[in-house]
DNA sequence: TGGAAAACATGACGCTCGGCATGTAAGTTC
DNA sequence: GAACTTACATGCCGAGCGTCATGTTTTCCA
């Protein structure tokens, strides 16, 4: 018996809020967009369809309010582990690690499914676009910051090229691709950042 | 009026399988997977339910031989390309380009709409994996060949990563992200790739 | 040349979806 | 504590989906 005593309106109205979203991405991880249902998420949330009719107007408003609530989540999980990271080469290797382990979870899961179908979709994209661009550049600048001894230009490359390559991965591992091989790529691309982090450190171009 | 005088069975057949095929293709790049649907494909096929259920009895059937209708071109337009390419660092340039151009087109869009439906679909992903696999390692083969004085296992490392940066960067185009700095991303990896490629033949550790 | 078979068209069925109208319970305000 | 607003539940509707049953045309083969 769970004792619901007294609750304030604000408190009820954000906690099936953030039950519903938690719901939407439940959803995303293990059934896809194309799967995700209003019916399933209620179901899941374990409110009637009337609740979320009553949060969101439409679907589309959901996906979006879902958008940013996991883009959040992603945002303060980064953040977290971004601050205390060590300078330097092992750093950079840490700091590809920490962007890995980030953009290749369940959270990250969900976010690739919507950017798949917000790439057909204007107003998913319309949602999805600033929230993205707010979280880049925020984790950009974690890591421009603890890296402070590269010329921040490089560091960008180097910050963006691995986001993408790990993006890259990311699908790979959602396909079933295989993970050794994952991991030798992840490995020798850290080899490569850190070369490339004590080239321009020494004799910066 | 276009006179369809006389033609074989295999002939129609084929004719509107491929019509099918590319079809589904169409719409897998303009309407994304989870708005394709059948009346969709035959409509732009020009041809009934009938027919589509005749040739493929369901739905993920069809999506299936899309994909590897879809492989197959893509295959052949790599294998193409990679035919005449110069040897020694400018080939490695030129490589990355033509693999970049391959993993980026339209082709590829409809192949990633297919992949992230086939993280939660057990039945497509069962279709697409191998496939896939004989593709990469077709192109693989192609490269290795062309850039014969690398070692072949550093060869493959480049591929590998060059291919899942390539996807990353096709993800974050699909999202609508700045052009400009996708070409700077690509020209930066492939001086770092040009690189590493002097490297390993001057002085393979 | 006529009948069998393959290729396709047509229409209908069951199902699920998202959205809406309406009713009920819980909290707020005076 | 009564009026009022907010939060949620229930039930229904039209639309679109994939699939199937059945008719029609085209090619093949003996």
């Amino acid at each position: 018996m769970t004792e619901t005593a007294h609750r304030t309106q604000a408190q009820r109205r954000e906690q099936t809020r953030t039950a519903l979203l938690d719901a939407t991405i439940d959803c995303l991880v293990d059934l896809g967009y194309a799967r995700t249902s209003v019916q399933e998420i209620c179901a899941r949330a374990g409110v009637s369809k009337g609740a979320v009719q009553h949060h969101f107007t439409t679907k589309a408003e959901l996906m979006a309010a879902a958008v940013e609530h996991l883009t959040t989540k992603l945002r303060r999980r980064l953040a977290a582990s971004l601050d205390d990271l060590p300078g330097g080469g092992t750093g950079v290797a840490a700091a590809i690690d920490l962007l890995w382990t980030g953009y290749s979870g369940t959270l990250s899961t969900a976010v690739t499914e919507l950017w798949v179908a917000a790439r057909t979709d204007a107003e998913l994209r319309a949602a999805i676009r600033p929230v993205d661009r707010a979280l880049g550049r925020a984790t950009l600048e974690h890591v421009t910051q603890v890296a402070g001894e590269l010329p921040p230009e490089r560091a960008e490359m180097l910050f963006w090229l691995t986001v993408n390559l790990t993006r890259g991965l990311a699908l790979d591992a959602e396909l079933g691709g295989d993970p050794n091989r994952r991991r030798q790529l992840l490995d020798e691309w850290k080899r490569i950042a850190v070369l490339l982090y004590q080239d321009a450190t020494t004799a910066p171009s």
